[in-house]
DNA sequence: TAGTGGTCTAGACCACTCA
DNA sequence: GAGTGGTCTAGACCACTAT
């Protein structure tokens, strides 16, 4: 161990892990002693198990220690996707076309969701994108206009309300969740597959400080995977 | 600003970025200048400035300096389900059968991934997964013997071929794909459900050292979600 | 209460890369 | 070449919590 680093310290105790010599959900060395271990400081023994906590490999309590996970977390990391940038990267050119874009009662689980009273009009919009002349994904969105300013005077015609959103309200907390559906008889249509084709689902909704500001779904064509590494 | 910590920086520089105070894209303060503004060390800055940086919302280069993203990235972060743990969170008890247990010549695909010639035999499992008596995931999975020891000896009757992997084998990379499917005949007959019911699927695939431990795809019943926060 | 991790500091040197 | 972030150090104090 010539080189001491956060990084290179990582890899050790990485493989030390790995090799077994400690227990599985058993106690590893304090940082002091594996500061003195290493010859640095123990500043830099903190910042490598700090990395390995954040990854999941290893669990650590004032006083009580650093312990080996027992199920070690996979955790995957991966970016939600942009449509466009999703789709230039298949080297096709991107474009859009707004299918629907006006006020609308909404079902229960919408109004609920957005704290409106059961007959409130709330926007509802609808994107179909495309890869090239191929439809990629259809989205359907409420959108909270309350929540956001300027909507009036958005370029809904030549970016995507989807990024127009990103830029004008930006970085607010939000939920995710992955599903597969089957096609119904709009979403087929759109999307020029047939009635019933299971579709990648993506459904989202976005917060800003406890305000809804939008909830949208997003069903992709069949060939779509989302990808991650553990 | 009493308290000086990283975790208060970090939010104190994130609602500026919230505010418009600086540009999208644009640069923001250097450490040093950040330092002296808030009163702490640059090392403090640092931390805070990092944090953002792994969250996607800044980007930092040397000498560059410190940008605002122009599509703040969005990442989720979730961890890979052990599907034992997903049933039981439901309250369900779980159980698996073990519907196949033999080596088989698998399909090109496969022996390329496993770097096999292509009439060499590979161990082949197929697993259902149970929350209390529903069919809860069905999973095939191809399994590397020469990468695994002591395979003959797993309890495979007691503990899924998964988690005795997970401890046997802890801790090594993996590519992880989500997409959605139409059930075919076998795995519509598993789960129970009609066939082309679309079902939402993870294919993994682990490595350790270069070598391919095991590929598996899980075919979870239709109701499941996996869900994520931004 | 004592031991552990969490964090901050002030200073230093280095690696990268923009101009 | 010069400015920026990346990292390390040695020491310090604190917060939490197991015992």
């Amino acid at each position: 161990m010539t080189t001491t680093s956060h990084h290179a310290i990582r890899e050790s105790l990485l493989s030390r892990i790995q090799s077994g010599e400690w227990e599985l959900g058993g106690l590893i060395p304090a940082e002091t002693a594996l500061a003195e271990e290493y010859g640095c400081a123990r500043t830099t023994v903190n910042r490598a198990l700090r990395t390995l906590a954040e990854q999941g490999l290893v669990v650590r309590k004032r006083k009580g220690g650093t312990r080996i996970r027992q199920n070690p977390v996979r955790q995957a990391r991966f970016n939600i996707p942009i449509v466009r940038e999703q789709v230039e990267a298949t080297g096709a050119a991107y474009r859009f076309e707004l299918l629907a874009n006006t006020p609308k009662i909404p079902p229960k689980i919408i109004s609920t969701r957005f704290q409106n009273a059961d007959r409130d009009l709330v926007h509802y919009m609808e994107t179909l994108h495309f890869a090239g002349d191929t439809p990629f994904a259809f989205e359907t969105r409420w959108l909270n206009l309350a929540g956001v300013d300027d909507f009036m005077n958005a370029p809904i015609k030549t970016m995507s309300i989807n990024e127009w959103l990103v830029k004008s309200v930006p970085f607010s907390r939000g939920d995710v969740s992955f599903s597969a559906v089957n096609a119904d008889r709009k979403t087929s249509a759109a999307l020029g597959v047939e009635n019933a084709q299971a579709l990648f689902l993506i459904d989202r909704t976005t917060w800003q400080n406890d305000t809804v500001i939008t909830t949208t779904k997003t069903f992709y064509s069949p060939a779509f995977k989302l990808n991650a590494q553990l």
